[in-house]
RNA sequence: GGCGCGGUAGCAAAGCGGUUAUGCAACGGAUUGCAAAUCCGUCUAGCCCGGUUCGACUCCGGGCCGCGCCU
């Protein structure tokens, strides 16, 4: 099957923009219109159980105003960009089925940037081997597994840290279970560019206009969390008895510091500290993908009901969508 | 009132008569199957006044402030 070529493909929305600021709202107040169908490209939001502090949006307004892509994995099992990227596409496809316009709302940069641009064409993530890897760090450090990787991908050692574990373990692990290096596939998936979207993706990306602001209302929403019940989520979350802190649904913001919370480790002010802080930084991280993202339609946001107006415009004026 | 201890970057906290403490936060950046993750970079301070010295955050004297103990 040929693609289209990207003009004449039809149109979606993909609404980025940093946590807490007011994507969810904005979008909510967009599908009333009857136009959109919501699909979210968020990295917690996919877990059952992660409620309060993923700020999944409530029962009530879900049903409103549904989201495809939340709730379809338990906190046990991790979720990847590249599945992120094969479900996106089939909901994409089925919202368009449907004679609807897709609505991509989130703050996961790099699932919006994998739906993008793809992903090469490597293996998935493989237990035995990740293990064998960070055994292998825990006796030599990171900097040897760095060093080993020099001698069969000296491109990508040349490119990564020899601290960054993550990455280290990806490349080393790729190349143990292919045989070839990852660098190789990164540079045969440049030169193919190849896109099987079904849609043309236009970014807005909602940017606060004062960082101070953000900050004020990372902290409020957060005390509003704990007197919702954050404590208990996680407490039901612990009382499982087969989740550990080091998965990635409970590495995320906030429930890593409850989890440490709970377990003893620091006292409730100390937890609350360091769960604001850890959402501001993440609230920084995802503006530095979109300072440097292409194309991207940019609506200042003050934080306010207001917000919403100013997209509905963007839409209006950009691509003649009027609501 | 007397004695002791201490006043170091936004916060915490060391060493040192002349070369970067460090941690946290903040800010900037990177980002290809964990991404709300992971990693990198930047931020050069020493309560005030005087003295010693080629040179003082570091030594000496005085002042102010805080903490503790004593009367």
């Amino acid at each position: 099957m040929k693609p289209l070529p990207s003009d004449r493909l039809p149109p979606a929305i993909c609404l980025a923009g940093p946590t807490a600021s007011g994507k969810t709202r904005i979008a909510v107040e967009l599908v009333q219109s009857g136009h959109f169908e919501i699909i979210s490209v968020d990295s917690a939001l996919v877990y059952r159980g992660l409620n309060i502090g993923a700020g999944k949006p409530d029962a009530v307004t879900l049903a409103l105003a549904p989201h495809r892509l939340i709730d379809i994995r338990d906190p046990a099992v991790p979720y990847s960009a590249a599945e992120f990227r094969s479900d996106a596409l089939r909901e994409l496809r089925q919202v368009l089925q449907a004679g609807k316009i897709p609505l991509l709302v989130g703050g996961t940069m790099l699932y919006f940037k994998a739906l993008r641009d793809g992903l090469a064409d490597l293996p998935p993530a493989d237990p035995a081997i990740r293990e064998r890897i960070t055994d292998m760090a825990g006796r030599l450090g990171w900097p040897a597994i760095h060093a080993r990787l020099a001698l069969v991908d000296p491109v990508s050692a040349a490119r990564l840290n020899p601290n960054d574990p993550q990455r280290l373990q990806r490349a080393l692990e790729v190349y143990e279970s292919t045989g070839r290096p990852l660098s190789e596939f990164h540079r045969r998936h440049r030169d193919e560019a190849a896109t099987d979207l079904p849609c043309r993706l236009h970014f807005i990306g909602l940017l606060p206009t004062d960082r101070a602001a953000l900050h004020q209302v990372i902290a409020q929403r957060f005390q509003h969390m704990l007197d919702a019940g954050l404590l208990d989520e996680v407490r039901a979350l612990q009382a499982r008895g087969d989740l550990s802190c080091d998965l990635p649904s409970l590495r995320s913001v906030g429930y890593r510091q409850l989890w440490d919370f709970l377990a003893g480790h620091s006292d409730h002010d100390t937890m609350v500290a360091k769960a604001v802080a850890a959402t501001r930084q993440l609230a920084k991280r995802q503006l530095t993908w979109l300072r440097g993202w292409k194309d991207l339609q940019e609506v200042p946001v003050t934080l306010t009901v207001e917000d919403a107006i100013n997209v509905k415009s963007c839409l209006k004026s950009k691509l003649g969508i009027s609501m």
